[in-house]
DNA sequence: AAATCAAGCGGACCGGGGTCCGTTTAAAGT
DNA sequence: ACTTTAAACGGACCCCGGTCCGCTTGATTT
């Protein structure tokens, strides 16, 4: 029952959290009138185009809602807040992500076993943080949201089912959580660009990371 | 040389970053006119004191500045902008965690042998990131700070000297990183009272981490 | 086709973070 | 004690995220 409030905007398009996780790419919201869907996909696409121009942290409500050509009212009740406005942009930059680990070639796709996939899924994930550091470093306003993330939650399904796969007798849950919180974005950025460390050795820390959490049986 | 420019705040008391780690608790800044000095005693006691009240997401630079009787413009003059003044409450706080790890009792001071010492740390860390939650959380709205504040450079410099102590080959700091990682305050907030995880199952979390990276030898 | 009405729309409005710059004042020099 | 000057002060000001509420419009029913 998301949606049976009576403030302004009820629900934006966020799916609440009480269905369960969706094993399918983020897909769009059901059922939206003609006009909204409209202004919806303008709003995203003048979205990404002015954050090409000027930046993820530039990026001004105003601004989207002006080159979308709509009001700003509009912006807050589809996305919620700036913050809704800019996973939604990044879900849609990580569906390609997500298709390569639920469903690509080996060695990160389900063609491998599970702990080459462990092994291959850090360097991804390394690089998808790295790519899209802007983008995820903005949508980082409400640190509490990390969590409810889609995109975050999937990972963490993944690499939990990945672990036990692989033959982990214990908590495979927390030991996912400590696996993805090594290649947080900020992190990343901070050995790669603050530290000037080559990205082969962040993804050397993985897979030591991984051999060591999984010895070879 | 980094307060050399020319803008109207040229440095807030931060440390810059190029002078080395100091090892002892972060200490205050040198040689204000005794009129700043007075005046940052102040303000640091109004906004303790305010949020207390009506907790640090809703503690307002306006309010911090009337509260203390001073101007707002004397407050970004001294912590630089609002995460400035959030870091300077927490970098206090933490002095007594420091403490404790840096020259307390066994078995988290130096007393203790490497490992011993390791498996203590996360614990303790994980109740001060759990006790101090809402001011962390609230300081993160930069998140590319996060690695330039004192308190979270020297627990990596402490976490990554304990590993090394401990006969870890290979890339002491990139584990240190990966350890620090899981005992982030969002998670344990995330773990602990979204997931209502009981604490204990958190430490054997951190406990188990550590037995796997280091294997008794 | 007309009526009905929930959903969508938009822009005036508000509060808070951050800046600017003219004024004041502590401290160093004479 | 007087001058000098760099630092500190303070509050008016700007910008932007987020809200409110009266108006409009697409869908649905009869």
């Amino acid at each position: 029952m998301t949606g049976s409030a009576s403030p302004p905007f009820p629900s934006p398009d966020a799916p609440g959290g009480a269905t369960e996780l969706a094993l399918t790419p983020v897909g769009e919201p059901p059922s939206l009138r003609a006009d909204a869907a409209r202004n919806r996909t303008r709003l995203l696409e003048a979205a990404s185009r002015l954050m090409a121009g000027c930046g993820a942290a530039h990026l001004t409500m105003d601004a989207v809602a002006a080159a979308a050509g709509v009001g700003k009212g509009t912006v807050f009740r589809r996305f919620g807040d700036r913050t809704g406005l800019l996973v939604a942009l990044l879900d849609h930059r990580e569906q390609q992500l997500q298709a390569a680990f639920l469903s690509g070639p080996a060695p990160l796709g389900p063609d491998a076993p599970p702990l080459e996939r462990l092994h291959a899924f850090g360097p991804a994930l390394i690089r998808h943080e790295r790519d899209h550091h802007e983008l995820i470093l903005s949508s980082r306003t409400d640190p509490l949201r990390t969590y409810a993330v889609p995109a975050n939650r999937l990972r963490l399904t993944h690499v939990t089912m990945l672990l036990r796969q692989a033959g982990v007798e214990g908590d495979a849950e927390l030991l996912a959580h400590a696996l993805l919180g090594s290649i947080d974005s900020v992190l990343v950025h901070h050995l790669t660009v603050e530290l000037g460390m080559p990205l082969d050795r962040v993804d050397a820390g993985w897979h030591d990371l991984v051999s060591r959490l999984l010895p070879a049986r």
